[in-house]
DNA sequence: CTTTAAAATGTTATATTATTACATACTGTT
DNA sequence: AACAGTATGTAATAATATAACATTTTAAAG
């Protein structure tokens, strides 16, 4: 029959690349993650790609479109990235996943004019974060 | 003092690109646009790129970020760029913008937890579109 | 414990997307 | 005519992402 394999742990270069973005306090790039995983034995592209599109696949990292960096899921309720949404700030480009109840209910429950059905949305927002406000 | 520039004529590389990209029923890379434009004396990526990075930054185009492409904006009611929203089928990849005053209201207003101060905002919506739901 | 399908890995090469840097020309105001 | 801002042309290169193929690991099922 149809094999079951297990859902939660991590593959030895999914796990060492969602540490590293897990620890990081800003997105990380593909290639500023290869950098920091040679040591570790990743030394090709694919290898990042690959782990990063699963890791995205699974909800347990996002993909900030508009930087083509990742962050790692704080929220346990972004129903695996069903449903993301990003604060950027354009001077630091400090980047926060948003965590909003109504916003991503209003969102979800979104329906165009033309029928379309939704399955999912990412939404950037862009301005300045309070820091950089005030400078 | 301060000189004042024309504000609405767009340049001729900017013609050649706005134009293609308006008569396209689908959303056009840069490099796809290169290969069109080149019989026009376009011959180089810069020259796309700086007449897109124009064409986005007065609202007469957008970028679909996930998908590195751009599409004419065909509402005049997103003031410049700043409250984008798009809808796209992730089997015929068809993208179409979705103009809906409520929803555009309620994200302009939206306001984080945080302190930021949005100043602007793209969400894109994944799903099937009529047509592809039924096959 | 062996077989097996799925998932993950390793590796080389290449495709795609975007920018830097610098020289030149055009546009419209003063 | 002088100028400042904008746009153009061009070559080179940087940054981002995937194709293709061989191999190995994983864990469920027999």
């Amino acid at each position: 029959m149809t094999k079951m394999y297990k859902e939660n742990s991590l593959s030895k270069n999914q796990q060492i690349i969602f540490d590293l973005i897990d620890k990081s306090p800003e997105p990380l790039k593909a290639y500023t993650i290869l950098f920091y995983v040679q040591k570790k034995g990743i030394k090709a592209p694919p290898q990042v790609y690959r782990a990063l599109d699963k890791l995205v696949e699974i909800g347990k990292i996002h993909k900030i479109e508009s930087k083509n960096a990742f962050v790692a899921c704080k929220n346990s309720n972004c129903e695996i990235s069903k449903a993301t949404a990003f604060s950027i700030c354009e001077r630091c480009e400090e980047v926060d996943e948003v965590s909003d109840t109504k916003l991503s209910k209003y969102l979800s429950k979104f329906n165009d004019k033309k029928g379309m059905t939704f399955k999912r949305f990412n939404l950037e927002f862009f301005g300045l974060c309070k820091r950089c406000k005030i400078k």
